[in-house]
DNA sequence: CGCGACGTTGATTTGCCTCAACGATTGTGG
DNA sequence: CCACAATCGTTGAGGCAAATCAACGTCGCG
């Protein structure tokens, strides 16, 4: 088959699991093909989230807004990471959480119904969905370990290493946010730090 | 069949997927049951987690120490719920995690070599398995929202109506390790609250 | 060009921590 | 069954990390 949108999350799914190619035929006939602009927003508090989302390019954050209008930044979708509410998704019940586009973006969108369909006719799903979801498990563990033992300081050096090439392409606000300190602080951090 | 210790494990099962007898039978007979007393360590820092865990009894506690040595509860397994440093047991590696017990506890344990024989025979595991970790991220999601935007106060309000059973059996040291705060911190917040 | 977003810097405040001391309770070994 | 140690919650004095508020320079964009 051709050079064709979908690449990334197909090789990301064949890292896991063997499809045959019927199987990635009508796994590509179940999904979306959608285009965000920077700043666009995505997924809205108070919204119901009726899909899973993978991103082919560009950047999307997944954060909640505080009683005082400040954004927590949860997460941050590269390309070939997927991102939504968990709880909204599985309840299907009103989001906490909003979804916006850093940059330009293209995604590929499962909606739940299809996705339902599609683990019950090709098992293999069921198990890279487990796989995909334990690994983000994991992740969610350490990121918590994180905010809950290590200082600021600390907590940023554990983001750059994760993520050295986000730390390149964020405006320095965004990476507050996810670390958890104000802008102002950051900024004062990172000057005594040099 | 008569009723027996896994009971509570089966019946937590059942209420997401349907098995047939055999398949019941199957599984049980590929799980160990273990008591361990009050205290007693389960998982150490260091060592790999081989197996996954089902709290039928008691309650454990899994947590990281920081350099300084002091504890931060990532979660408490009461009975009926699922503990294990995911981290460690899917990629085979020592944990970061240690996990003991803060009463008496009889568990069910899945190795995992076991439990990856019992995805490929009996594809309803698998999908238990990802309801389950699909139900963890929503949870953690919301727990690092809580933890990124709530003050200590109304963390531990958000604690108080989310585990209303646990806030009477645990001592309130525990439960400061949960929340993000110190004891001594805890102690007076309750305090000028009343 | 002018506006809005971003980073910076300083002064001040505050939420939470540290350290230390003290009762109350629990549990444990002699 | 008592004595002693260990654990837990409490209280107070003092300190620090990080927040708040405000002002300013810069840049990119419409």
């Amino acid at each position: 088959m051709a050079q064709m949108k979908f690449d990334l999350l197909l090789e990301k799914i064949s890292a896991q699991v063997k499809l045959s190619e019927e199987e990635k035929a009508f796994f590509l006939s179940r999904i979306q093909y959608k285009k965000i602009k920077r700043k666009q927003l995505y997924l809205q508090e108070g919204d119901v989230s009726r899909a899973i989302t993978f991103v082919l390019s560009g950047c999307l954050k997944l954060y909640s807004i505080d009683r005082n209008g400040f954004e927590h930044i949860l997460q941050f979708a590269p390309p070939g990471w997927w991102v939504g509410d968990m709880k909204s998704y599985i309840n299907q019940e009103p989001a906490l959480l909003n979804i916006d586009a850093i940059y330009d973006s293209e995604l590929a969108i499962i909606l739940k119904p299809e996705l339902d369909d599609i683990y019950s006719r090709i098992p293999a799903f069921e198990r890279f969905f487990r796989i995909l979801a334990e690994n983000a498990i994991a992740a969610y563990q350490q990121r918590l370990i994180n905010n809950l033992s290590l200082p600021a300081k600390d907590r940023y050096s554990t983001f750059c290493e994760l993520y050295p090439t986000l730390i390149m392409q964020l405006p320095q606000k965004m990476i507050a946010s996810y670390i958890g300190v104000t802008p102002e602080f950051l900024s004062k951090m990172l000057k005594q730090q040099a």
